[in-house]
DNA sequence: TTGAAAGCGCTAACAC
DNA sequence: GTGTTAGCGCTTTCAA
């Protein structure tokens, strides 16, 4: 920096004004210093800058999982909201990993960011011993149970909810909600929001068809399931993932017997990037990730303003119905 | 520091040399200055000690699209060799913007890492104007064409005539290749390599139908341009991307007459982590993502300690046939 | 506006 | 092994 006070012919102070307050210097020293940086190909070292400053305009977001498009999407909503506040984001990814994810969180703190947005897995949040002192955090798609973090999440409840209604509206009554393990909050909660809406509606069963996980082969074990019922044991399914449907409609698909919709409706959640791919588009849950993430972020930049006595506070996104070919069928329009 | 220092009653250099090099302390004193640090909850700065130190312990990936599961595989793969050599990896995404990915890299060489992985769009990568002073870079997914910097890219010509060669080998002789445009590089290289894999079989034929893109979208609409063609004019076809295969897979299952494999046989490219599990898992060609970003890992590292005078060189990772239902037909077992 | 100077918290080289 | 000390490159007073 001082080589290019030189170059300029100003002062070193000059030069970091032009950085960082450019307000409070000429609009011609401005010129010259910019064009000296250039020349001298001048990269402004960040570290210290912040060392120096006390502040960094970095913030960290800890991601349980690359793999899952719901957490991308929360980055991508994260990382508008932080660029429009003229702040950079970082990922780390947890790999579904608890040991990674307390890593992941004392990286950023270590690195002085200034603040750090953490997306665990579903139960995997269990008191991280990684006690952040100082920088401010604030939780994305799960709810900080003491009240001690900020945090975004989707209402659960709410889209299990909306998932039955949209299968009873459709005329369905014999219903069967494919998921787990229950231990898993967000399986919990979206069969307590189905549970709900049978429960209102008189003449509508709820069966639970537990599973060992959320994913493809899950969905499938539970397709042979279903399959080992009579015929018309049901006609609406509610499963608690996106890939969980498309593997149960597989095997449903294969043995002819239950066509989807027309025997059995399905709605998934997630809105997985590939649900509206698959061979009969899965309806489903979307949960908002951009959404949520931008949400977080939000929080997380007032509470950096803000400093440590920030009302902490807790935001729920609504999801949303998404419906497709599998509840709707051939009414359903590709774009 | 000197808290902590004070607190384990030793030299502010003791509690620097526990962190950096433990071997030079005691292990009673050691485990005294581990114990305050502890109690204190004492977290190292990072900006400061790279300033001090002038190296950081961190390295930098650029990817061009986090929704694509190579680039993920990629990260992934590069992160188990960074952590194994004791440094962290941290990730901006680009978001298949241009742009962005240069706001990156400066972002990565203003934070002064260690050094920098770029994955960038195919032919987004079109000089960068970010001239990396002094951070050493490693390209993934894109040679260098001047031999500027180190790179791991995926064999693509070999890819295409696997592909094609694993068609032949079926029997099949009257191939389509579905895939654009040919501005994309990649999309070219595995064009001629099937091209060549047909020149040297006689009586095989190929022709090309170009795509606006590698989505699915696209490949319905390569499946519509097939229905067009008279019944048997193909029997086996090769799709630049996972995507479009399962997208023209689709159209011709829904319009009865192609029955795939036996009256077309199909191969994708890229292993989606889809691919596999659509209706009809898609033989695919896998590039074998995490291989990729562990071998960019270590060159990179390589030219980290090896200063800049590092010979820079290209590692080719040849990708592999990924055999499914899509071409084998029932004689393939789903696991 | 400018120039000078005092650190930010740590590392590394040096004597002890 | 341990204690001391001079910076790393920048931000931020403060007086001019």
């Amino acid at each position: 920096m001082a080589d290019v006070a030189l170059h300029a012919g100003v002062a070193l102070g000059t030069v970091s004004n032009v950085l960082n307050k450019p307000e409070k210097v000429k609009e011609l020293t401005r010129r010259k210093v910019m064009a000296s940086i250039a020349e001298l190909g001048f990269v402004r070292n960040d570290a210290a800058r912040s060392l120096a400053a006390g502040t960094s305009n970095t913030i960290g977001i800890v991601l349980a999982d690359l793999s899952n498009s719901l957490f991308v999407d929360i980055a991508r909503g994260a990382e508008a909201t932080v660029r429009q506040h003229g702040m950079n984001l970082l990922i780390a990814n947890s790999d579904v990993d608890l040991t990674k994810q307390s890593l992941n969180i004392s990286l950023f703190e270590q690195s002085r960011v200034a603040g750090v947005l953490l997306a665990p897995l579903d139960t995997a949040f269990a008191r991280t011993n990684s006690v952040l002192s100082t920088t401010p955090l604030v939780l994305v798609n799960y709810a900080s149970e003491s009240g001690t973090y900020s945090g975004v999440v989707a209402d659960e409840v709410h889209g299990g909810y909306e998932a039955a209604r949209h299968l009873i509206g459709l005329g369905r009554t014999r219903l069967v909600f494919l998921g787990g393990p229950l231990m898993l909050m967000a399986v919990a909660q979206r069969l307590a929001g189905a549970r709900a809406a049978v429960a209102e509606s008189p003449g509508v069963t709820l069966e639970h068809i537990e599973t060992r996980g959320l994913n493809m082969a899950h969905g499938r074990q539970a397709g042979q399931e279903i399959l080992t019922r009579p015929a018309g044991t049901f006609d609406g399914a509610v499963a608690a993932s996106d890939l969980l449907a498309v593997g149960a409609i597989q095997v449903l698909d294969e043995n002819a017997g239950y066509e989807v919709p027309t025997d059995l409706a399905f709605i998934g959640y997630d809105d997985n990037h590939f649900a509206s791919e698959s061979a009969i588009p899965v309806s489903t849950i979307s949960q908002h990730g951009e959404e949520m993430g931008r949400a977080a972020a939000q929080l997380l930049i007032n509470e950096i303003h803000g400093g440590p006595l920030t009302l902490k506070r807790t935001v729920v996104i609504k999801p949303d119905l998404v419906p497709r070919r599998s509840t709707l069928g051939d009414d359903w329009r590709r774009d």
